[in-house]
RNA sequence: GGCUCCGUAGCUCAGCUGGAUAGAGCAACUGACUUCUAAUCAGUAGGUCGCAGGUUCGAAUCCUGCCGGGGUCACCA
């Protein structure tokens, strides 16, 4: 048990003993005292004054006596409602000890209880771009998180490999593609079958221009309009349409999505090999982030299960189905709209293919809590699947949340591959490690060492600006992206944390004694106490992160830690202190904060680099 | 329009389960490297916490309304 959690225990005693009050330690405010006054940490007495009918000073003089009698203070003092405690040395000392000396330190002993992290979830006619990215990390640390506070978790991703997009690139390939691969053009897979996506995109475009001023298009027009509505407007708008009433390349890729859907050799094979150029593509991008997944799930395998599903609801009479086939759920009386799930042809809408992955998902793992790391765009979606499976009375109906994020804006405005303004998370990646090098280059401090040492502690840095930077804001917060400065390493960044812990290093490096002189009696100085209470935080900020599923906790907190670091470094001397207790209190402090500083920027995917 | 998320310094963001004088970073300016890594530190300057009410010992934080922005309300995914 270290000061924070003896703290809570023996207030709850105080009041319990002194006041006749029972109360649990989720009742008591404690806080980490400002800097203005003495102590370390500050109980809120506030709450319990109206109960207590005492004056806020009576009471702070007991509590703090009775701490005081039990050693864990030593003193206090009482300004309005807060009393401000300042712990006794010994206790600070163990507590340094114990976490240079031990690495478990906030972690939670896994408990069994199994949860489903689902992200990235890309489809197979792009590569990833950088609200995949987000995504991506969000994900991965999610799960970190989740992994560090007891659950047993699975890393999944749910990958669109069917549909007409990927028959779009596909139709593209066979007409312009002259038999290329990858490998042919030395062209990552994902960005090859993109291209022929953005083909079969701009030849579109042109023979929907075409039309539009040939005499069929403007009969069109003229006949469908609305009122008031200019022929550009009319046009952009029946874009739909067109490609499926009039569109010779449409017509010839839903032919194509036809002749997949019947199983045909051909259109299977190309489907395959596309696919699999495209997954060597996002492993190498996952490769670069160091991401990788228990288990992929694919919707071309996974959307029979879902009319499963549907023809279970319709048995139960929780579905109905329309005259024209179509099979709908009406959630009117909870709010929401009537949702249709199957297709008066039969197939499967997405919501179809979610509850399939959902019931796949739980009968292969046995999990009943799933996290869905998708954008906020598709919060209506998520209410809607999540109220179905509750009318199912699905067992893992009560477990499912829906983590949602912001979407990733520039500082021009919103990312819009028409415009061509989507950043790819290739190129990004490229830059930034492009930008660690330079600077690195430019300190000097590894330039002695091999190559590939180099490269590697390039990648750690530069990485790890982009995910620091990615990940410090609030998921549910919009986020704006400015190139310049996800490729900052100074101030409030990735690398500014890892340099923390490279100064702790070096200085370790040089350190030959490690052994603890315990049982000294050093008195820790302000800024030192500063930081003790700071990875006394560590759990705290922990259990917050893990129960709101917010990464950006972990963020803040792994840049307080190092600032304030970074501060009593520029202040006090480790290695050549003022007295050999100093030194090696010091030693085993930094130590501490090293420990703490890696395992919460590893819940964040980030590494830590030993030089840089 | 209904529902929903967001609004804090010039910019990017913390702080939001009510607690002390609202904090960082960037950008600007000043200072600190023959001394453990200056990707650092110290300092100056920068605020009607979108607006208006309410709840109370206390509101950036909770409630209501309004304003501004995003998303969504497809037999798209």
């Amino acid at each position: 048990m270290w000061v924070r959690e003896k703290l809570e225990t023996l207030l709850v005693k105080a009041l319990g003993e002194l006041y006749n009050l029972s109360v649990v330690k989720d009742d008591i405010t404690i806080n980490v005292t400002r800097p203005e006054f003495d102590g370390e940490y500050t109980f809120v007495m506030f709450p319990f004054i109206p109960k207590i009918k005492r004056k806020p000073q009576e009471i702070g003089d007991s509590i703090g006596d009775y701490l005081k009698s039990k050693g864990l203070i030593s003193g206090y003092n009482i300004v309005k409602g807060f009393l401000n405690l300042s712990i006794k040395n010994n206790h600070w000392l163990d507590f340094a000890d114990y976490v240079a000396e031990y690495s478990d330190f906030g972690k939670v002993k896994p408990h069994g209880e199994k949860v489903i992290v689902e992200f990235s979830s890309p489809n197979t006619n792009k590569p990833l771009h950088l609200g995949h990215i987000r995504n991506i990390l969000l994900g991965w640390s999610v799960y970190k998180i989740l992994k560090e506070t007891g659950y047993d978790v699975t890393r999944t991703q749910i990958i669109n490999d069917r549909g007409i997009a990927i028959c779009k690139s596909m139709l593209a390939w066979n007409k312009w593609g002259g038999g290329k691969t990858p490998d042919d053009t030395g062209i990552k897979g994902d960005h090859f079958v993109g291209d022929f996506y953005v083909r079969f995109e701009s030849n579109f475009k042109e023979e929907y221009t075409n039309w539009q001023l040939s005499e069929e298009g403007q009969l069109i027009y003229s006949s469908v309009h609305k009122e008031g509505q200019s022929e550009k407007e009319f046009f952009s708008s029946y874009k739909n349409q067109y490609f499926n009433l009039y569109s010779k390349l449409g017509a010839e890729a839903r032919e194509m999505l036809i002749s997949w859907e019947n199983g045909d050799r051909d259109t299977v094979a190309l489907w395959k090999q596309m696919n699999q150029w495209v997954y060597n593509g996002f492993d190498k991008t996952y490769d670069a982030l160091g991401i990788i997944f228990d288990k992929n799930y694919y919707e071309s395998s996974t959307y029979l299960e879902g009319k499963k599903i549907v023809n279970e609801g319709l048995k139960e009479k929780v579905f109905f189905r329309k005259d024209d086939g179509s099979v709908w759920v009406d959630l009117e009386e909870r709010g929401m709209d009537k949702k249709l799930l199957l297709r008066k042809d039969g197939t499967s809408v997405y919501i179809t293919q979610d509850l399939g992955t959902a019931e796949l998902r739980y009968k292969e793992m046995g999990a009943n809590k799933m996290i869905y790391v998708v954008a906020d765009e598709q919060n209506y979606h998520f209410d809607v699947l999540f109220e179905i499976c509750k009318i199912l009375n699905k067992p893992y109906s009560g477990g499912m949340y829906h983590l949602s994020y912001g979407m990733v804006d520039l500082p021009t405005g919103k990312m819009k591959s028409r415009e061509g303004t989507v950043v790819d998370a290739d190129d990004l990646i490229a830059e930034v490690k492009k930008e660690a090098g330079s600077i690195a280059l430019e300190k000097g401090e590894i330039n002695l060492l091999e190559q590939d040492e180099k490269d590697d502690i390039i990648h750690t840095i530069g990485i790890g600006a982009l995910k620091f930077h990615m990940i410090k804001v609030q998921p549910q917060k919009r986020m704006v992206f400015d190139p310049k400065e996800s490729v900052d390493m100074q101030g409030q960044t990735g690398p500014y944390i890892q340099n923390a812990y490279v100064r702790i290093q070096s200085i370790l490096r040089k350190n030959k004694e490690l052994e603890f002189v315990r049982g000294s009696d050093y008195a820790p100085s302000t800024m030192e106490k500063e930081l003790l209470v700071q990875l006394s935080e560590y759990p705290v900020e922990l259990k917050k992160a893990s129960e709101e599923f917010d990464p950006s906790v972990m963020a803040n907190f792994s840049y307080k830690l190092a600032k304030t670091y970074h501060r009593f470094y520029n202040e006090h001397r480790v290695l050549s202190a003022e007295s050999e207790e100093a030194r090696q209190f010091r030693i085993v402090l930094s130590q501490s904060v090293a420990k703490v500083l890696k395992r919460s920027m590893n819940l964040l995917g980030i590494d830590m680099p030993n030089k840089m």
